[in-house]
DNA sequence: CACCCGTATCTACTCGAGTCAACAGGCCAG
DNA sequence: CTGGCCTGTTGACTCGAGTAGATACGGGTG
């Protein structure tokens, strides 16, 4: 029994806590805190050096779970996409990820895999965990704010358009880089351009579609035929197919997004077209995908990693009362061969 | 009077407590509990009623922190990749989250941008931060299992094919798959085939070189030639220009990944080749990209999903104390076109 | 009627870190 | 030599939830 009297220097049992480098240190637990985070008090060179050197020694590593207990705040935000595999949300995620580590922030991941009832879910679960913020990609093109209100969670809606009062906002101007996109095809002499439009689960009008129809007007044009169909490869493979089939057939085609062009692209060569020949192409975001494709596309790029700063920023400015803003950042069009350019 | 024995219906103070529902439901903090977690100790049907109502009303979210503090487990796992916006760790990480979130845990992502020193960051960040397990597709061959052991953290070594004792580690039976995807080439008659090899920053051989290897050896072909560069679509872009300035030019070519498949297709088109015809094409992953690429490519497919929920698995397996094991999961051909299938 | 027992509930301690009020000691001015 | 002040350090309380141990109550048995 008194066998067991001597401390016995930590027989490695799991967890080193502020406790364990206090007695390490020979100081109290308060001093351990204040040399962790640069405390709130003053802690003598000497003392400080004795207590990182225990740190060192002892792998302490605080203890999130009740840091975040204590500040209230867990030090983490949450994404929302639709889907990870896509893409553009995998490109705009690293850039969120990138923006939130560089100010300490964690990043929880959630797919809502196109499915309001999944999203809801994922923003529930996000607020039980205290994250102090949420990025939303939302399936809707007006997402219903009502989960969010609830939440009480400062949140980013992100490629949102239109501005929803109470909220952060942020997109591109959609109107306008379907516009340039457009009007690029039109200087290169086409006169009839469809359009292969994307579809979400609710039924609101994009802007890509109403730069589109801009663009031709302006230019005294009539409109081409149009094709809905999902934001993704088959979708527009499929969509690539009907525009191909349609009586009066364009010379050229806006998709409004890469990955339907990319979709578009080998419905196009699988008939036996060439691009952009017999077929130009433009499409919308600026992924890496549409630099390899061949031929390499011509899209209109968003300003992913402004726009992944500015909803992480305007996250964190949020839990420190600022308000809420929509933001809308501007695309610029990548010319590269689909549009007819050498 | 007894307007003041009315419990004053909670003035919206922001965070509803456990507290707040006890009082208001006239029990003690601990029935809310049990009733919560459907506790350890029973509670009265009446009672739970009164409790789950006062939940509802107050809108109360079990602090997430507390808990965490309380049982050690935050109930969330962490993913680190080299890059989110690879369509590989992309469509793997969506698979690990679905995984995931089946069993209840959430995910916590983070990129290590190929570089040892983030990996290592991510890896303590997340350790901080009391995940229940890590997830690690290292950016070495063989990763530095120092930072995991120091961690103490349940962890899962992803794409690994050699076994690494004491460690879960999950990978695919990377010289197989290349096995059967050169037999493929050498099937429709080639007799000198190239290898676009991907690169790592520690130099073990890959199984993919000697499954090419072994496929050439067996049909009694000579080796043709290898060019290493990146993982990436640049990186076999600039293989397939250097492919195609080999003294012995290849009539077929095996890529270690899909991407870089993707950037060797740029090359060859740029070239004027035809593919398969002059070129012809096999690559690694079975991503979707490349079933939309031009031509589509044949490639070998890795079970990501499988994979995924056997990395969960393990990690939940680990802290319920099952020991740590290494799988090997196989291959499957994915023929189109790229290859010189009709 | 006294006793025991099972059920339902409550009290109180715990997890690990942040931080404030209190306090010790050294130094200088008066 | 004393008083005041600055610097450095500490003890103790707090965050919100899990749960063991104590307690209250009602009913059945001897």
């Amino acid at each position: 029994m008194n066998s067991m009297t001597t401390p016995a220097v930590q027989a490695s049992r799991g967890p080193v806590t502020r406790k364990d480098v206090a007695r390490y240190a020979g100081v109290s637990t308060a001093v351990v805190s204040y040399v962790v985070n640069g405390g709130p008090k003053k802690v003598a060179p000497a003392t400080e050096a004795k207590v990182q050197d225990a740190i060192r020694v002892l792998g302490y590593r605080p203890n999130a779970a009740a840091r975040a207990l204590k500040l209230g705040s867990s030090e983490t935000l949450g994404l929302v996409v639709p889907d990870i595999s896509n893409p553009f949300f995998a490109l705009f995620s690293h850039a969120v990820e990138d923006a939130a580590a560089a100010l300490g922030y964690a990043l929880v991941l959630g797919n809502s895999d196109g499915n309001l009832a999944k999203e809801r879910r994922n923003i529930r679960n996000l607020a039980a965990r205290q994250v102090d913020g949420v990025l939303l990609a939302s399936v809707l093109f007006e997402p219903d704010l009502e989960v969010l209100e609830t939440a009480e969670i400062p949140s980013v809606l992100l490629n949102q358009e239109r501005d929803a009062p109470g909220f952060n906002s942020i997109g591109v101007d959609l109107a306008a880089g379907a516009r340039i996109a457009v009007e690029h095809l039109i200087g290169h002499g086409h006169t009839n351009i469809g359009l292969a439009m994307g579809t979400n689960v609710s039924g609101a009008t994009d802007g890509r579609e109403v730069g589109w129809r801009e663009a031709l007007q302006e230019a005294g044009l009539p409109e081409g035929p149009i094709v809905y169909s999902a934001f993704t490869r088959p979708g527009g493979y499929t969509a690539g197919q009907r525009l191909l089939a349609s009586v009066n057939r364009p010379t050229a085609i806006f998709a409004t997004s890469d990955m339907q062009a990319i979709g578009l692209l080998r419905a196009v060569h699988e008939a036996g077209l060439s691009v952009p020949g017999q077929m130009a192409v433009a499409s919308f975001d600026g992924s890496a995908e549409s630099e390899y494709s061949w031929p390499p596309l011509t899209t209109v790029e968003q300003p992913v990693a402004a726009m992944a700063e500015a909803a992480v920023a305007a996250l964190v400015g949020a839990s420190r009362g600022e308000k809420p803003r929509h933001r809308i950042f501007p695309t610029t069009l990548h010319v590269r061969q689909s549009c007819g350019c050498p």
